[in-house]
DNA sequence: AATTAAATGAAAATTATTTTTATTTATACG
DNA sequence: CGTATAAATAAAAATAATTTTCATTTAATT
């Protein structure tokens, strides 16, 4: 994610392109892992010239309501945001509980009629949440060697 | 979910069989609602001889991690619980944004090939989220009538 | 360049959640 | 049944994530 496909986003959703922005969407967009709101802010605060911590936590607020970014769901009670680099269709992930990477799940990983069962029986479904949760084929591999971090 | 049921539950988990345990289940499993934690302890903390809010947060979080008790997950940063009465076979939930109220979907809505296709490329499987989110039959019907709530 | 709604910073506040430590209790066992 | 003991709980305090407020700045428009 370079700062063209980040002022192309934010153009899309009528938000204002700003240096913060730009900055948050190519931190989490540089690499494929999850990162906090608090660790995103450690990332960027001492480029640009400086950035707020609540100002992050409105950034990936707005980005993850228009559904730029995913929200990451762990137990531990903290929000965590990931970047997609594959904003063309809808899909799921599968995220990594070791490293922290994150990968794309082909297709929307629901099964065929779900959607349509809710609606036969007269609800209105508006989203979904679906990730899977593992080890990364590296992080599996005993003599992995690469580059996964023991977290 | 009476006390017959939970202890039942709480003895196959080895856990051990208290009022407090007891009390937290039955609250849950009462309606097919979920709750935060926050939200449980003030619907029992007079009943019992009241029980301190981290113990309702410790069963939670032990009745989730036991998979007895399912996680909600919303974007307002809460965790939400929901006990569901049909404790045999793996499946998932319908969530109604309005009403709060949770049903099940039939099977595991998961597709077909997809926990093995992450399989097959090396990696782990140990879980998976799966949310529906929406509007129910009953809060949908413009002159519902029925007992769901406004929120 | 001027205008203005939107975005941001800084500090303070909030609130969900956890930790700590002393006390109580469920369960196993004689 | 008493007793022993590991596990569970209370109460208070602490923590840490997240939000609010309000003054200031800035991106986009004219
Ligand atoms: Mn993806
Ligand atoms: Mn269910
Ligand atoms: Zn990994
Ligand atoms: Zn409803």
């Amino acid at each position: 994610m370079n700062r063209e496909q980040g002022r192309d986003i934010l153009k899309r959703l009528n938000m204002k392109v700003t240096p913060k922005r730009l900055e948050v969407m190519c931190c989490l967009g540089s690499e494929p892992l999850y990162l906090s709101a608090d660790e995103v802010w450690h990332r960027i605060k001492d480029r640009v010239d400086s950035i707020g911590l609540p100002t992050v936590y409105r950034i990936l607020d707005e980005l993850a309501e228009a559904g730029v970014i995913t929200r990451i769901f762990l137990a531990d009670r903290k929000q965590y945001y990931f970047l997609c680099a594959n904003q063309d269709h809808h899909h799921h992930h599968f995220v990594c509980e070791s490293c922290r990477r994150v990968e794309d799940l082909g297709q929307c990983a629901l099964g065929e009629g779900t959607l349509d069962a809710v609606q036969r029986s007269g609800g209105r479904v508006t989203s979904h949440i679906l990730q899977i949760n593992g080890v990364c084929a590296t992080c599996s591999t005993p003599r992995g060697g690469a580059a996964c971090r023991t977290k």
